[in-house]
DNA sequence: GTGAAAGCGCTAACAG
DNA sequence: CTGTTAGCGCTTTCAC
């Protein structure tokens, strides 16, 4: 900076006033300064800048890198923030980076908040962690007075699903569940009550699955196995119901005409042109704004908010009319 | 710091001392700060200690949200900073946020060097960037002397997916190069030059496709319209094999029965089980680490390397021996 | 528009 | 082990 001021031959604060786009120069100088600095190949220290601001208007956002449904979220929030003049660090979680080192990282980059996406963590780490910054939890229900969250409504969602088999003549409907992920608890529910409402409570099977495709395989290969089985399957995500996907085929049976498969969260997984899967989107957009809405609240001082946004059934190719053998 | 070090009843630089685990504490004395400063919530500021410190020991790293590729990259990237004591700081592009963009807001953190996955620019960008900050661009082909690159082997590569694909007896094998990728001059070259390395330059047959399924999916049905069709396809990635897949199927063919697949890359879509594809690996993990070590030595002053790495045959269930009708 | 002075949270060097 | 002094790159305030 100083070099940039003698080489324009101001000082210092100058320079600093014209970068900042503060008041207190005339145009001419103003472009005169920025020239200069673009030529010196100059611009200022973000984080010097935030070190001497005091406030930071910086938020931290935990993502998994290998869910496709999490880039979605990220992208969204990259948006929102921008839109509010807050910028953004990510963490990434992966199979070789625990969420707790995740969460480490980008608090020590200080930022006023943090939007964790599908939080692992346990609930009791979630509140000593609210206890210093505050969190939003996206994609993940925590009834919680410390910790903001912001997920989909799973209850409709779900109930969005078993409803379009139910138009479609289905009433074998199982469900395949995320066994101890986050949601499976209210998904199930959802699904029992949606059947029940709709005369199917005599079908209605649940089955303990997982969010991985081989949980997905494996929970189907169970199902076939069964002295009546399905012939509509809803699993508990995207990820989960490729797996039942594919597990039908190999049992031999195409997919939608001898099985109904659907899938949870409108991934990009779900828009792949060979699985053209029918799913609930969670609506990447809404979610990713109101987190960021959801963590200014907080920093301005506002106790945690629970905002639930309303999914939207997509229906693909995955699903169709039930048809008697 | 200060009010650690008020409540521990020592002085602020012995704090500092204990935080960074400097010589020059007790271990008791170590110990009991270490306990005051966790009860406290305190740690120490990144961005200070290393504004401070004038060497940030950090790396930007531009990777791409909707590349699954990507995400493999970025975990190795993380894996082999840590193991060098650098830190990483992610800036993601997305379909809202052009590279430019990304690259912009990661020199602002002052990172020692710049790591770009894909990197979209033109080489004239790339140069004047390298003239502030030392960058590797990852997974493309860049002649110059002021990037380094790291790479897979296209020519290796490419030679790979044809032997593989003549020795499961085919003959009229096409390729659906990536128009104007990075990387489709290499591979298409490679590929012509091993289709007449095996005799087989009277079948070689090009034809322009791009990174999107959809590019795939039309150069498909380009060729299946042509008095020969193709008995094996290798498109440029796994991402536009997909689509090739898709229009396979749309079209009456079974993949590999009447149509063997090939992708390119080893991304995350390749494994998915509906998709099995057999495709070439660029090996995430030598290139993550041979990214890291090469923008530390050019940040310890060497001149920029470029990176060549032997890719490798995944064989799945996409391709398959040649059987005439 | 300038110049001086202070401070953000930390590290570093050195005398005690 | 403590205390002092200095400084990283920037912003802020205030008098001129």
């Amino acid at each position: 900076m100083s070099d940039v001021a003698q080489a324009a031959g101001v000082s210092r604060q100058l320079v600093s006033v014209v970068m900042r786009g503060a008041p207190g120069a005339s145009k001419e100088t103003r472009e005169r300064i920025q020239r200069i600095a673009d030529e010196m190949g100059y611009f200022p220290d973000e984080h010097a800048r935030k070190l001497r601001q005091s406030s930071s208007r910086l938020l931290g956002i935990v993502f998994q890198l290998q869910q496709p449904f999490h880039g979605d979220l990220v992208e969204q929030i990259y948006i929102a923030a921008a839109r509010l003049h807050y910028d953004v660090t990510l963490s990434a979680v992966a199979p070789s980076r625990p969420e707790s080192v995740a969460v480490g990282s980008v608090l020590q980059e200080r930022c006023e908040a943090l939007v964790v996406l599908g939080a692992r963590a346990g609930v009791s780490d979630l509140h000593r962690l609210a206890e210093r910054i505050p969190v939003v939890v996206v994609a993940r229900r925590l009834a919680s007075r410390s910790v903001a969250t912001v997920r989909g409504d799973d209850e409709a969602g779900m109930r969005l699903a078993v409803e379009h088999l139910a138009e479609l003549g289905h009433e074998r409907i199982a469900h395949i569940d995320g066994a101890h992920a986050a949601g499976t608890t209210d998904r199930r529910n959802s699904y029992l009550q949606s059947m029940r409402r709709l005369g199917l409570e005599a079908h209605a099977t649940v089955i303990s699955g997982g969010l991985r495709e081989a949980d997905g395989a494996r929970a189907l290969d169970d199902l076939l196995d069964r002295p009546v089985p399905p012939t509509a399957v809803i699993a508990f995500n995207d990820r989960c119901a490729t797996g039942v996907m594919d597990m039908a085929v190999r049992r031999g049976y195409r997919v939608p005409d001898d099985l109904s498969v659907m899938g949870y969260d409108d991934s990009r997984l779900a828009r792949i042109p060979q699985v053209q899967m029918t799913t609930v989107s969670q609506n990447a957009q809404q979610l990713g704004s109101a987190a960021v809405d959801v963590a200014l609240e907080q920093i301005a001082g506002a106790a945690p908010r629970h905002v639930v946004v309303a999914p939207q059934l997509v229906v693909r190719e995955s699903t169709g009319k039930f048809r008697s053998e």
